[in-house]
Formats: C-alpha cells, structure tokens, sequence
DNA sequence: CAAATGTTGTGATAATCATCACAGAAAGGT
DNA sequence: ACCTTTCTGTGATGATTATCACAACATTTG
C-alpha cells in the first residue's frame, strides 16, 4: 500500500483532498523497527510526529525502581509524538516496538505547519485527544476501584476495542498480549493475570485458544464488570 | 472582574486581542452553583462549555457501586465541558461543585464557531490537552505502581501543584480537601489517608495547621516520591 | 449554645494480592 | 531435533491495606 493510502486511513488526515495528502506524505520519512527495539526514550526532545504503517508498539513509563507501567498498546493506523511537539515538554513516555513495526515520520516544523495549514487536522486531533483522554479516565477509575478481577476484565475490555473482532456476539481478540503486559496495563502481577484468566474461563466467560482469546456474550461480559 | 477580564485569564484565550474577547464573552452567560450541586451529570448530552470564575469543582466518575472516583479538581480559570463537544460522546464524568461556584458558560454552536474563527484557541486547546493527557498519564502511572504511601504522597503533590505557594522551598497547600477525596483520588481508603498523613507527618515531611498542609522542601519530597 | 451533622484518629480483624519458588509448556535459534 | 529462552501455571507465605467499629473533634444550623 502506498503511504498515501495508509494517511487515508488515519482519523486525523481522513478528511483531506489527495493533493493536500500527497504534499503531507511527500514529506513523511519511513522507517522501520524490531520487535523489542526503543523508538522514543522518556525524557528525550520531542521533535518527531509518528503514524504505525504495519505493528504495534507499546506506550510505557518506568518507575525509578524499573517496573513498567503500559499506558496504552497502539497498532496500524494509530499516531503517537504529538504531545511534546505540542506542549513542547519533554516525552513523557517510552515508546517500544512491540513487534516489528514500520513507521512514517514528520518533523516537528511540518507536523505544526500541517495544523496551521489545515484548521481542520488541527480540530480532528482535538477530536483524538479527547477520545484519549476519556480512555485514561476510564484506565484510571478501573485501576482506583475494584478489585484485580476487575482490572484485570477491562483491560480485556480495551484490548477488544483496540484489537477484537466480533463473531455472533462473542469478540476474538488475536495475539492476546503477554500476562506480563496485560499486568502492567492493569496494575497487578503477571501470577495473578494468570490466575484469574483460568477463573474467568471457569466461569465460562472467557476461552483461550492458543494465542487468541475469546471473551463470551461481549456486551454481558462488559456489563458485568461495569 | 469583568468577565473579559476573566477570559484573559484562560489561557486558551489568552492570546486573542481584546475586541475578540469581547465578542466572545458577549456570548458567554454567567452562572452559580452552590457547594455540593450537580453541574454535569454523565450520560446527559454534552452541549456547554464551562470556565470557572470563582470558587472549584470536582471532575468524578461513579461505579456501579456507588463509589467516586475523583479524576480532578479544577479551580479559577479552569475549564471542563470541552470533551463531549470535540468527540461528540456523552459526558463521561460527573462534575459537582465542591465549593461554591460561579462560572461562564458558552454553547456547543459558539464554541465549535470559535475553534474555526480563531486556529489560535484551537491550537491552545490542543496544548492544554496535551498537558491533561500528560497528568492522567501520571497519574495512572502513580495508581498502577507504588503502596498507598506513595500514592498519596503524589495526590498531595498534585494538589500543591495546582493549588499551592511556595514559601523558601516549603508549599503551603491552603483549604486541603477532605481526606475522603483525597482517597478518591489516591485510590485509597480514607483511613489509609488519615494514617498516612501521620506518617508523613512524623518523618517531618509535612506539617498539618488547621485546614492548610505544608510539604517542607517540596523538590525533596517530590525525589523521594519520584 | 445546644444539637446535629460532618470529619478525623485509631485499634482489631480479615481479605486480597504481591512475592518467591519452581515446574511445565511453548517458541525461537542453530 | 536439540538446546535456550521466554512464557505460563500453581502452591505457600507474608505484607499491605480495606473494612468495621467507635470515640474525639470540628463545623454548621436552628
């Protein structure tokens, strides 16, 4: 697929003319990554904007004594640089390549260039943030209550909205993440992902199949953990 | 205060020259909530933007079983509203006054007008968002790691952050909220808290008066809590 | 200024969950 | 196919912290 095509596919470049998106693309700089690898370190000058081609990658902080906390998983489509080059802090966040991922790349001159030129990339971004920032609220009020069970369910939950495809009711999720991420996103330990994955297929709500997961009757599944 | 006064304040509309403000703050109508009134109910539909005036309001989300989560307490020149006018979802919080409180309120229709007339405000406001992304990504950071003494430790360190003055290196936090949200927030229980604080207290890294804390040698205590 | 209501302090107890330890399973490399 | 590494399952144990219960203190209200 031509980059053009895959700016298409990205929510805040979807409204823009061929024309307007071949001259944003003319300016973009693939590149590609291992799975493992670092893409940004916290800490560092933000001066990169960056759409995911094909992969995924992993949105972490590290705590002084060197555990990670996911803050969010991002695939094919999704964006992620902008908010340094917009508050001109430094990252606040490490990004990692979780798996072999390439990438397309806009300098900071042209990412801002971009949102003076098109007033409506600028509002379509305000649109993604605040669907972001709903989802952090969600994340922190999950991670506030309830107990690991539930923590551990919602972040199936998001996993299945970011990832899942729906079958008759019931939602897939392919390549379900380690236990070990999934603990890190829902702030508990890796032995009690595992533990509790067996007592929710226990309990028939959810079914393991190799790398995949099945989460049953999806809309019961998330209104029982609210 | 005029209200045009008040909009300078904002830095979303900080920028704008004063004929702007004013055709803006035409627009705007003022409103007063008591202590401990409803302003937002979530589910309802998003149609107001609001900017306090006087006084604060707390941002929350309720659990199936009742109990609140506190995503934040905003103050003078703050503003909320903004997010179900971008993404076009319900409310996803609650917001109650907390004290009593006096704010503008500008309409869905006059919002999203300004966002077009003046690229500038929604350049700011992508800013702004960009800062909030950051807190929340903190903040789950905070919750996701860490005992119940550092994660109380970073809930006074926000609250001093927003609402505190600094005094030779001390902050002085006046009006600190009540222990129960502080808990909210903390994702604690309000005993925890009251305990908590006494630690603190002992170790000499806080000093209660009344309703005002002090942190003493704020970048000290926010080392230690990284 | 009493009474009522709201807030804080503190002990005792029990539940949840992190951690350690290791075995078994799966995936990847040569 | 074999070895190595990574990932998962599971028991035992102890630490942390939620919860209950109630007294003390503070603040509001009639």
């Amino acid at each position: 697929m031509s980059s053009v095509q895959h700016l298409r596919n990205v929510p805040i470049f979807s409204d823009l003319k061929d024309s307007d998106l071949n001259i944003i693309s003319d300016k973009m700089i693939s590149r590609a990554y291992e799975k493992g690898q670092m893409i940004l370190l916290e800490e560092s000058q933000g001066e990169t904007f960056f759409i995911i081609v094909s992969g995924a990658v992993k949105v972490t902080r590290l705590s002084d004594d060197g555990r990670e906390v996911i803050l969010a998983i991002l695939g094919e489509s999704d964006f992620f640089g902008e908010m340094s080059l917009l508050d001109g802090e430094g990252r606040s966040a490490n990004i990692v390549a979780n798996e072999d991922a390439e990438v397309l790349t806009l300098s900071r001159r042209d990412f801002l260039d971009c949102l003076e030129t098109y007033p409506k990339i600028a509002i379509a971004l305000l649109e993604e943030l605040a669907i972001r920032l709903r989802k952090s609220d969600q994340h922190i009020e999950s991670l506030s209550l309830s107990d690991s069970e539930h923590r551990i369910a919602i972040t199936l939950i998001r996993f299945a909205q970011e990832l899942g495809t729906i079958k008759k009711g019931d939602v897939k999720i392919s390549n379900l993440p380690f236990q070990q991420d999934i603990a890190n996103m829902a702030g508990t330990s890796r032995e009690t992902v595992s533990r509790t994955l067996k007592l929710l297929e226990e309990k028939d709500l959810i079914k393991k199949e190799g790398k995949d997961l099945i989460i049953y009757k999806f809309d019961e599944f998330r209104q029982l953990f609210s």
